[in-house]
DNA sequence: CTGAAAGCGCTAACAT
DNA sequence: ATGTTAGCGCTTTCAG
């Protein structure tokens, strides 16, 4: 369906926003005081700077930005590159982020690597370009060393969700191991001690971290671990429904599953919604609805708005004190009961 | 936790990145050849382009495109305003834009309003600051025409989700009338005839549109609409969960339900979740793990990715020819029939 | 094929 | 309190 009427904005060639100057000209004053009016850089008699800001106002003036960023040196902007925005963990990210950074008058731009290693270092050379004050990334390429540059320029860099290589920067992860943790420790409260892993492909650092905290759970509390019920790949709903139903069917089979992110949740629930005895579910990250399905899903849930804002926070106490020792800060994971965990034994 | 380590980029003060001249330098050629390499304006002889490329690698140059923007007129980036990018509807407009704003060489610059009229038009002058080739908002101001001098400065205006209003600009929207007409036709297809709507509140252009759908599609079928099973209110999980228990407490009580948008469907189901008989449910916009709740959710799904694409496509067409009539694309919205909406009287 | 000069719009430093 | 001058890093003329 479309709609005819007249073109945009009267049709004018384009003439470019109004600058300093034609305010100026406006005004019968010289470019330097409306640039003390805008920047509020006081020593501007209160009626020049009215006269100032109502021609501001008319001609609708509006700061050009990259040339005070040229001439300043620094843009107030922070480039934030994510996984994908679409991921409600890293939208939660971005938007306490930007939130947190608008604190400190900095301006977030975010763009989603879609897990592309290439697509990282293209995009982060891009930000770069764009001389944000700092850079916050998700890495995902073996090594970031190709950012030792712009570091070395005095553009701090923050990892968040997984540790940079190749270069030392300051660091805001989760506790995946001690969240994997909590949720086998809870399972074994409620009298589970035949668990099964389902882990995403070792390659990750995050997957890496998550499976050895569920080893060394079960290893302190002597549980004697299958090999054959850890599994760590690539999500992918059919080989998880498969690799369910063998574990399910074998003769001492496992009576609760740890599953380590929100896509092998996902998976291992569409095979197991329809159960009527499923097993006890526990699932990293937290997810919207977790609580709609029955029985209600318990999770390790993530604090991505905290991810945000300390990633925001270290960029800045860098900016301030660029010569502080490199920190890795790890965000606590909290335990959320909601039923798929309680189920025990004797229910089954 | 906090792991310590030695300071980042070797505690050099900020040298700033090298510039176009310290790549010349290097090389000893003139600034500008170095330009003419970075930008391939041909007219270099392979030997000396060879020389600077290897130079650009060497001290890590990357082109400052502020400068470059002052210089040019134009920066290659379209801002985007949208609700929240944690909305996973937002979200998927913002990677669908991204994605195809890169076939054309445009960044997108994304920020979140958080349904601010204040912060609206904040951002979108912010934005305007950095004077980018385009902009798409999502309005929620009573006017846009604070945006008028941005428009005659020649840079585009695109309105997703709702028209604009105070200004002449294309528009993204969704066939929000035909997407709950289908919701209802397939309702009454499947017997039921005693139908209550739950929409959001009537400021809310979408929450106008679909509520409107509803009441023609059930004038034209004949339906005997009671005012009473029409509510229109900003989404309240208390307040829907007792309407809900009054509706079905009547004595002719609605079989199904139409929820007008995600965060109500949410409500609905959250009050309905562990009825043995609810009423069959069809919610506006699909949501993730709407086929794991059961029974599964039936929706009228919306193209997120399609208005994103969209509204890159309107700008662009627009930046080619500024002189074009105003157009407003409706985006069709889908079906998806998940079972809630199937349930018949009969099965109450 | 390459270079020199000018200037984009702004702010910092220095006058007045 | 206001104005002048210079220059940020780059691209765009215009010359060589």
């Amino acid at each position: 369906m479309v709609v005819t009427t007249t073109g945009q904005g009267g049709g004018r060639r384009p003439p470019g926003l109004p600058t300093i100057k034609d305010v100026a000209e406006h005004v019968g004053v010289s470019f330097k005081t409306v640039s003390r009016v805008v920047n509020g850089d006081g020593k501007v008699s209160a009626q020049t700077a009215q006269r100032v800001r109502q021609a501001v106002e008319e001609l609708g003036y509006v700061r050009n930005e990259s040339a005070r960023q040229l001439r300043r040196g620094r843009t107030g902007t922070v480039a934030l590159l994510v996984r994908a925005v679409s991921d409600p963990f890293f939208a939660a990210i971005c938007d306490a982020a930007a939130e947190r950074a608008r604190d400190h008058d900095l301006a977030v731009f975010v763009t989603s690597t879609h897990d592309r290693a290439e697509r990282e270092r293209e995009l982060a050379t891009a930000m770069a370009g764009r001389r944000p004050d700092g850079l916050v990334i998700t890495p995902i390429a073996e090594s970031q060393d190709y950012l030792q540059g712009v570091l070395d320029s005095g553009i701090p860099v923050v990892a968040i969700d997984r540790p940079a290589r190749g270069i030392q920067v300051d660091a805001v992860l989760a506790d995946n191991a001690g969240g994997v943790r909590d949720a086998v420790e809870h399972l074994l409260r409620h009298g589970h001690s035949r668990i099964g892993y389902l882990g995403d492909a070792p390659e990750i650092f995050t997957a890496r971290e998550r499976v050895a905290g569920f080893r060394s759970t079960a290893e302190v509390h002597g549980l004697g671990l299958r090999e054959e019920e850890i599994d760590l790949a690539r999500p992918d709903d059919e080989r998880i429904a498969t690799l369910l139903r063998r574990w399910r069917a074998a003769p001492d089979p496992v009576t609760a599953l740890v599953t380590g992110n929100n896509a092998i949740t996902m998976a291992a629930l569409r095979e197991l919604v329809d159960e009527p005895h499923p097993p006890a579910l526990v699932g990293f990250d937290d997810f919207e609805l977790a609580d709609l399905v029955r029985p209600a899903v318990s999770v390790v849930a993530q604090d991505p708005a905290a991810v945000g804002r300390t990633a925001i926070d270290l960029l800045v106490e860098r900016l301030r004190q660029p010569e502080r020792p490199v920190r890795t800060i790890r965000v606590q994971t909290r335990l959320i009961p909601r039923g798929s965990g309680e189920l025990t034994v004797g229910q089954r």
